[in-house]
RNA sequence: GGCGGCGUAGCCAAGUGGUAAGGCAGAGGUCUGCAAAACCUCUAUUCAUCGGUUCAAAUCCGAUCGCCGCCUCCA
């Protein structure tokens, strides 16, 4: 089955063509580093991470774009309210970036240009656009006149004549129309600036997008991702600057992943109702999170709650448990017999040799990672019971397989369990050490073998006190840390 | 006001024409001295409401109600 992926340009799931087989180039729009990043981000971060994990599991060798939005208004006012240099906010939240982006397991992108980095391009671009009757100049300033390109609203889907009626936009004096946007900024005493044909100025927001993408993936790309926030205006103006410009389309598939919501209403730093990706973070683990973003599709809003990163917890704990059960009993396996012993050991096997194709199906569909998920929970439940069946070759098989998929394509499971439940820092903070506890284990055994259970189960509870959990099995007892 | 989207069990969430995945929570069971974990069984005759199209609708069409987003910086 051929993967289909949703265009907002065309409101329907469509087959994917990249213009030349068997490569991809993409580009989602990266973050403004003025502030640290919220879970806003890291959904948008997230999201496009999986989809060019999973664009290069199918074989295509891609080419993935995300800027660094460095120089905008919001950098130049925090810059002043701290009374430092802007590139100085710039450089510190990039690097805040980076860290959010590596503890959540994302890819770095193949390309990561600064707008900053982009000033001569965009000269160029201006030019061209001035040239050809899109863009005028007026005092330093250069706007894009939008009424000069036809098809303006194509991909949010509205006209300009309702834009206006619409409008809550003050109108800019200087302006022929107010749907004009700029393309350079003069600037004002005391803001950063870079010489430019028209004045000292610096860029508007839009066009350092074309200017990146055309120099890195050329003036016709195959995907353009980003937050539905940005489909208007900002997707809008890319594209009738970049498509005025090179007379060809711009991107072809426009991919937009859905909000972060609190209480259903959207995570803004507007609206103050944002968790940070750190404050998250210091609570769960990075896969927590992850697990979360990806068991609604990307397209869906996703309510945020402390019950919902709970639910996550509880969810991507199963597969750890399970892993870790399966390593555990590595020794049996080294005596297990590889041929079938039942009927459903064999249909376990069969089920974990098409889970993959079961899963690339899921991801084929608009990358379903919902219902990949759900696959791999059907899974885990095989590897279970094959465990309590004693079905060691079989079981371990099915760890592998599903541990496997879940890396490659969604990034997770790519902690040891041990590391996931973070077992060694536990056990360093604990206040007994592991001999005791070992001994406080035979001493119950020792109890218990006795039938002095309430004598056992006064260890057991004295132990609970300090953090541990019993758990007895077949083999004997084992402990863990309280999560 | 314009445009876009959503409404599926107690909660979360897939499914977009062929008779309701999965997770959490809950009930019962297996195992256990008891727990825990794991497994097994059960839990929506029904998909906001009302009409329509169809042999067949959660899925398509129309209307109504409710919620959200964009139209200003925003992932």
């Amino acid at each position: 089955m051929p993967l289909r992926v949703y265009n907002t340009m065309s409101g329907e799931k469509e087959v994917f063509k990249p213009i030349e087989e068997g490569k991809v180039g993409m580009y989602a729009c990266g973050p403004t580093v003025y502030d640290v990043c919220h879970i806003g981000h890291a959904r948008a971060t997230t999201v496009f991470d999986v989809i060019v994990r999973y664009l290069r599991y199918s074989g295509f060798d891609v080419t993935y774009v995300r800027n660094i939005t460095d120089i905008d208004d919001k950098i130049i006012k925090k810059a002043n309210e701290e009374k430092v240099l802007w590139s100085e906010i710039a450089e510190r939240f990039t690097k805040e970036f980076w860290e959010d982006m590596s503890a959540l397991g994302n890819l770095p992108p193949s390309i990561e240009p600064k707008a900053t980095e982009y000033i001569p391009n965009m000269h160029k671009l201006i030019q061209t656009l001035i040239d050809k009757g899109f863009a005028y100049a007026i005092e330093g300033d250069v706007y894009f006149a939008v009424r000069k390109f036809a098809s303006y609203g194509r991909l949010s889907k509205r006209n300009m004549d309702e834009l206006i009626s619409g409008s809550r936009v003050e109108v800019d004096e200087r302006k022929k129309d107010p749907l004009d946007f700029a393309l350079w900024k003069s600037s004002k005493p005391g803001e950063p600036w870079w010489d430019s044909p028209w004045g000292k100025g610096r860029p508007g927001w839009h066009i350092e997008c074309s200017a990146m993408t055309m120099k890195n993936l050329g003036q016709t790309f195959d995907i353009h991702g980003g937050g539905k926030d940005l489909i208007f205006p900002h997707h809008e103006n890319e594209i009738a600057q970049s498509e005025a410009a090179t007379g060809k389309t711009f991107a072809r598939y426009w991919l937009h992943n859905g909000f972060v919501t609190i209480n259903h209403e959207k995570m803004a730093k507007s609206l103050g109702n944002f968790f940070t990706i750190k404050e998250v973070l210091k609570v769960y683990h990075p896969e927590v999170l992850r697990f979360f973003l990806l068991t609604t599709h990307y397209r869906n809003p996703i309510d945020y709650s402390d019950a919902a990163l709970n639910d996550a917890k509880t969810g991507i704990t199963k597969f750890y448990s399970t892993f870790k059960r399966v390593d555990e009993a590595s020794s049996e396996l080294n005596s297990a017999t590889r041929n079938p012993q039942s009927e459903f050991e064999r249909e376990a096997f069969e089920n974990f040799k098409g889970l993959s194709g079961k899963i690339e199906e899921a991801m084929d569909d608009d990358f379903n990672t919902a219902l990949a998920i759900g696959y791999l929970f059907d899974a885990l439940k095989t590897v279970n019971r094959l465990c309590d069946d004693g079905c060691y070759f079989t079981m371990s098989y099915g760890r592998g397989v599903v541990a496997e998929i879940g890396k490659n394509i969604l990034g997770l499971f790519t902690a040891t369990p041990e590391g996931f439940f973070g077992t060694e820092a536990a056990k360093a903070a604990l206040e007994i050490s592991e001999d005791e506890i070992k001994r406080m284990i035979d001493e119950r055994a020792e109890a218990k073998r006795s039938k002095e259970f309430k004598r056992a189960d006064d260890i057991r509870g004295s132990l609970l006190k300090k953090g541990i959990i019993l758990e007895d099995g077949p083999k004997g007892t084992t402990w863990k840390v309280k999560g």
